[in-house]
DNA sequence: ATATAAGTTGACCATCTGGTCTAGTTTTTG
DNA sequence: CAAAAACTAGACCAGATGGTCAACTTATAT
């Protein structure tokens, strides 16, 4: 071998990049994908088409780098939690980490849900088992719960659903929220919804909510 | 004048465009409004694309219409529900008419969250202002159990977008929950989701679910 | 310093797709 | 039975858009 490779990527590149997925997920967040314009994402990224293509192989390229940096976000300490954890604290800051998503993130939140509105056609098999073991082991711990008398709830399954639901809710549709409150929702509107989510949500499971988050 | 007009569309023609509105439907749904493509919703009704054109101007025009169609899906008994009324009843309704619509037309269902999704750009400015009266008096009512002691929620707009939320989600997200699952919902699957639904929308309001929905 | 890799850029193209045009056929109506 | 309206349908086009190409400039490493 002779010299060895270069970081294959500078300085400018690892900037460029950044700049691009950002702009690109603006926007994918607010025309889909089909809808999005490589023309649009470069004038938002202030650079021109043909770096995009440069930086990432194609428009299903760049989506895919965008969908990718997307999942990590779903991390959460709920992820961890074990049978040993008090069930509302843990319920609670699941819902709160949720709702801060909703909040900080919600280009994010509508990507994915737009992804899986139309049957999620480009989520890796990878990341789908992946989703599925996790949902496996939080369903076994929320059972190991139930069968402990800590927490009330017929099925699992559903509960997560709700929770991810209502959640969701708040940034995917933040443009009707906003029509009919009649102003958009801002940093303490947010700190009232989740109050009321994880009310609902732990009353639904016979839980009292702990301090923290009244 | 002459001849009276005729009515402008024979039965052949009433008939297509039904036909073409509900292929139309299952294709927005499937792939949004840039992702649909006429020729796939001529094809899926059996018929030439030019008819399509024919019967409605443009693709716009198709798309207002499947979105016109959708919205009087949304009329419910929760309407004209009055002071004097069960909440619990009430509500505990609203829930189970939400979730039928999301077992029986999921379709109807994503295309208005993607609508939404999107800012919601094409629905009339006539629309939103009904919403926004239908809200205020929904609210208000609310407001109004909520002050007689009837109902025990903080901010009654929360309740209203959770409520939606939830059971919406059904619907858009169904292709996620399959793939938790393992299996998609059945009618039996929907009635337990729907009580748990019931169970946990009520509870968080500091009522009791009726004989009915348990 | 200079060679090599990384990054930039405008010109250009192939294809796709909504929509038009025209010519015809069927249905309805008086 | 005509005449008019409703309906069908293939051929075709204009514009948009993702993507390629080749030439160029800048940065990096030895």
């Amino acid at each position: 071998m002779t010299a060895q490779k270069t970081n294959k990527e500078g300085r400018i590149g690892a900037q460029n990049r950044a700049r691009i997925l950002a702009a690109a997920e603006q926007e994918f967040a607010l025309h889909g994908y089909n809808g999005t314009r490589l023309q649009n994402v470069a004038d938002r990224a202030q650079l021109p088409k043909t770096n995009i293509l440069y930086y990432f192989k194609s428009k299903e390229g760049l989506y895919l780098a965008v969908l990718e940096q997307i999942l990590t976000l779903w991390n959460s300490a709920f992820d961890v939690a074990t049978v040993d954890d008090d069930p509302a604290l843990v319920l609670a800051n699941y819902v709160a980490e949720k709702m801060e998503i909703s909040r900080t993130k919600p280009e994010a939140s509508k990507i994915y849900a737009l992804e899986i509105i139309n049957g999620a056609p480009n989520l890796s098999k990878f990341y789908k088992e992946q989703h599925v073991d996790w949902m496996d082991g939080r369903v076994a711990l929320l059972q190991a719960w139930i069968d402990q008398g800590k927490l009330s709830v017929k099925d699992p399954y559903y509960l997560l659903f709700n929770i991810w639901a209502c959640s969701q809710h708040y940034a995917d549709f933040q443009a009707q929220i906003a029509a009919l409150r009649g102003k958009g929702m801002d940093k303490q509107d947010f700190s009232d919804a989740t109050k009321a989510l994880i009310h609902m949500i732990l009353s639904g499971c016979g839980l009292s909510v702990p301090d923290k988050f009244k």
